[in-house]
DNA sequence: TCCTTAGTTGACAAGCCGATCCATATAACC
DNA sequence: GGTTATATGGATCGGCTTGTCAACTAAGGA
């Protein structure tokens, strides 16, 4: 499971690409997906130090995508936010895993995160975003469940 | 990932089981294995109120396996420590998914998840324990990688 | 009965993550 | 220049997991 703060940057983010490129403040996102806003805060300032959103400090500042939704995939948020999914940890307790070490349960754990990390890799933040808008545009027609 | 407390108890177990029904002390799995003893006798505890191990105080006393190794699965641990993936988290984040409050990766990750279930289910201590005798065997004969 | 052994139990400390608060830096506007 | 708006950065707090410690209880033997 990822972390709760990637699972805040995928929320904040396919809102951001929902928004259409705008800039928006933190509050504001904050206050849409549910998030705590000083927390995101901090989640939004991590992702800016690694380049994948622009902040702006002062009047009319705030946070946009620093590339298109389509071009930052889960994956690149678990990294910037150094989620523990992109360790070679093993599935067996919190060692560290190689071929050369391997527990019992390597090889079926190498295959797992590897499917893991190609979801992650070929997901991007505008599939996250088409699936929410979809998600809210079927929830404005009750009865079409 | 399995939580460590797992980890340990699945050394544990296998080196309990390696054993071959004898009992023994927790100071000396522990010593064997290499986890914290104190810690250790916290989870033996925990497993013997599961009924997975018995345990036997005063001299002579100790721990031995409940049932056959061949019958105790990586999954009954993780259940009787309680270890997060027992629980239907969902991928992203922190919040339990369901098939009608589903995210956007929510079939992917039921999907792996069943495979990771279906494996702990699967996988028995014996297996471990006879993963690890071979690995000593081969650690044994120099050469013979 | 008394001593030794060994698991049981509860209190507690360290470290990490989630989360909050507050002060500061910076940018825009008047 | 002063005020306002906004991100930045540090200190701190609470909960959870890991791990330690010490007192307690049960069992066996002298």
């Amino acid at each position: 499971m990822l972390s709760q703060g990637v699972g805040y940057a995928i929320s904040a983010l396919s809102f951001l690409a929902a928004a259409g490129g705008k800039s928006l403040l933190v509050k504001d996102i904050a206050a849409a997906t549910g998030i705590p806003p000083a927390y995101l805060a901090k989640i939004v300032h991590a992702l800016g130090k690694r380049g994948v959103v622009a902040t702006q400090r002062g009047v009319g500042g705030g946070v946009t995508l620093a590339r298109p939704a389509s071009d930052i995939s889960l994956f690149d948020l678990a990294l910037a936010l150094q989620d523990p999914v992109v360790e070679p940890m093993c599935l067996l307790g919190g060692a560290v895993c190689s071929d050369e070490r391997a527990c019992p349960a390597h090889e079926f754990w190498k295959a797992q995160r590897a499917e893991i990390h190609s979801y992650l890799q070929t997901t991007r933040v505008s599939d996250v975003a088409a699936f929410e808008a979809d998600r809210m545009w079927k929830a404005s027609k009750p009865g079409t469940v």
